[in-house]
DNA sequence: TTCCTGACTTTAC
DNA sequence: AGTAAAGCCAGGA
């Protein structure tokens, strides 16, 4: 396992109920420019503790692959979050998306 | 070790 | 605005 995942573990585990981040976001946070790596990372971790349903695409959809049941499991979770939806079945990144700089504030979990 | 595919993003038409 | 193609880098076979 390398550091890399380590870090896209921690900062998807950092982000709070309720909200959502990007694979481009998370891969530029890290030394890497490829959001690809991220995908894959969360991908390998699927079974275990990331909750990787908090990660989407930079246009707010869905993971197309998603290992827990498909984009549409991964859409509910997200709901159960209060996060809200577009007419479009994409995130709301205007107001659910969790940016890098937030994640030092993470710890008090906003809303 | 090489080749192929992929939970992505961006630019171009 | 919507669709298509290219670029990146690694992991799995």
């Amino acid at each position: 396992m390398t550091d890399f995942f380590q870090q896209v573990y921690a900062l998807t585990s950092k982000v709070p109920k309720g909200k959502v981040t990007t694979y481009g976001t998370i891969a530029k946070s890290i030394s890497t420019r490829n959001a690809r790596r991220v995908g894959h990372a969360l991908h390998s971790n699927k079974n275990s503790r990331v909750p990787c349903h908090r990660v989407v695409f930079a246009n707010g959809s869905l993971a197309p692959g998603y290992a827990f049941g498909g984009p549409t499991v991964q859409k509910k979770k997200l709901l159960s979050e209060g996060v809200g939806f577009t007419t479009d079945g994409k995130v709301d990144l205007n107001r659910f998306f969790f940016q890098l700089g937030d994640f030092k504030q993470s710890e008090n979990i906003p809303d």
